[in-house]
RNA sequence: GUGAGCGUGGCUCAACGGUCAGAGCACUGGACUGUGGCUCCAGGGGUUGGGGGUUCGAAUCCCCUCGCUCACCCCA
């Protein structure tokens, strides 16, 4: 390999799978327009401290999977790792908290986090995300989860399944923790090790763990429920949010361990999957953050949201074997020699201004070069300039499918172009 | 960060430690001097990821390093 490489963890999206990001973020824009969602692109990069106090100091991402740099001025920055933290950001220092404090945004954009990469996991990968800012309504939580469904549906991606789970807001979350804190403490002797710093640090990490001896922990009938510390209020949102989610029709399944990797969620949290991934099977997960603008400062703010990988979306689309095409070229250009292509550079103008897609090839090539080409990229028709054509002021068309020819002129040829453009 | 598997032309892969590292696909040209898909012929392209070691001799064995892949962890 004597050129220089990507760097670990990054690659070209290029050729056919481009067809598929671009669906996908069709379908994310079209989804937006149609719930009423602004988009905001926010910087790739930010000040470290964002995602400290955001996402958590004690987060996995906070702790070892930043990109984080000094730039010549002496900053801290960070690339970013994920796209809510950056969003509340943006809402709190334009003032949004108290012009206009209700708010329905999407991003779309590469995150970064240093991980192995793996299948279905990049350092940089792409995700698009909803956040609806202000609202407190359990129907609010619904839209967000409504919004990822159809995302889903529009695109084709069956057989994904919906977990749900509620934190609670921070006073039941705080209960449950030092409940929970205790209990732990009292059988640290079969805790995992890490584990044993979770519980300083992290403890609600500590119930998504896959260890032998924290499992037999749980299944202790006098192991602490977080659902049995949810407030009135908590579970009464709880309970209104699922019985919407039944009159929305759409399927879920109540996972009471699932706890979400950053700091910032309360109450509602959720995770979709797929099977078909092998270990990275969530494509998208999101919850509610009526914490997050606290943390940054900011005053109490409800916010609910989710976010989603397009690789992980990407590479189930492929699976799919979705029909890909490259290039939708109507007609190839050849010319047969130096002033074949001054004439037919004209003609290609006014093809791209009457909407005719071409793609014209400069090589200095044989005319069997050119169908030969043109045969590869499956257009249908060719146009051939070379001396004969040149005397006359005329055009040699050739369908390739049926394999007729006309010698046309200027006009009659895109006008035949045309016509077989919107019959297409 | 931990573990396992793998690095050979552009791609997919051959080659018991032994002449000059091969094939298919792709590419270029020709048979067919302005008519594509098939066929045939020819051609270009490799310090076998990099470095060190063992050996008379290394793509092959050993060590280091880089990269890829998968899994753990975690997440999207």
């Amino acid at each position: 390999m004597p050129y220089l490489q990507v760097p670990k963890g990054t690659r070209d999206i290029m050729g056919k799978e481009i067809v598929l990001w671009r669906k996908v973020e069709e379908v994310v824009y079209e989804t937006a327009k149609n719930f009423g969602y602004e988009e905001i692109r926010t910087p790739i990069f930010e000040s470290t401290e964002l995602f400290t106090r955001g996402v958590g100091e004690g987060t996995d991402i906070v702790q070892k999977e930043m990109y984080t740099f000094t730039d010549k001025g002496g900053r801290s920055l960070t690339l970013r790792p994920e796209g809510t933290a950056p969003v509340m950001r943006a809402y709190l220092e334009h003032g949004f908290a108290v012009q206009q404090p209700r708010v329905k945004w999407f991003y779309l954009g590469p995150m970064f986090r240093y991980e192995r990469p793996q299948a279905g996991r990049m350092r940089q990968f792409h995700q698009f995300g909803f956040e609806a800012i202000g609202f407190d309504s359990p129907a609010c939580d619904a839209e967000i989860i409504l919004i990822a469904w159809r995302i889903y549906e529009r695109l084709g991606l069956h057989k994904l399944s919906l977990e749900m789970n509620s934190l609670g807001c921070p006073s039941c979350k705080f209960r449950y923790i030092e409940t929970l804190q205790q209990f732990l403490q009292r059988e640290i002797h079969s805790l995992c090790d890490t584990c044993k710093v979770r519980l300083e640090k992290n403890p609600l990490r500590v119930l998504d763990c896959k260890n032998e001896g924290c499992q037999t922990i749980f299944q202790s009938p006098s192991f602490p429920r977080l659902q049995d510390f949810l407030c009135e209020e908590c579970s009464k949102h709880q309970e209104t949010l699922l019985a919407t989610l039944r009159f929305l029709d759409i399927p879920f399944s109540i996972n009471p361990r699932l706890v979400r990797g950053l700091d910032y969620y309360t109450r509602t949290a959720f995770e979709i999957k797929t099977g078909e991934l092998g270990a990275q099977d969530a494509v998208g997960g999101g919850g509610r953050y009526d914490n997050l603008s606290q943390a940054l400062g900011g005053p109490k703010v409800a916010g609910v949201g989710f976010a989603a990988g397009i690789e992980r979306m990407v590479l189930l689309l492929n699976k799919m074997g979705q029909g890909l095409h490259a290039l939708e070229t109507l007609v190839y250009l050849a010319p047969l020699d130096g002033e074949g292509e001054l004439h037919l550079l004209v003609l290609g103008r006014r093809c791209e201004e009457l909407g005719i897609p071409f793609y014209m090839d400069f090589a200095d090539k044989t005319l069997k070069y050119h169908l030969k080409k043109a045969q590869k990229m499956k257009v249908r028709f060719v146009v051939l300039v070379g001396k004969a054509e040149l005397q006359n002021s005329l055009f040699l068309l050739k369908d390739m499918f049926s394999g007729e020819q006309w010698t046309l002129s200027q006009e009659e040829l895109l006008k035949k172009l045309q016509e077989e453009k919107n019959s297409a």
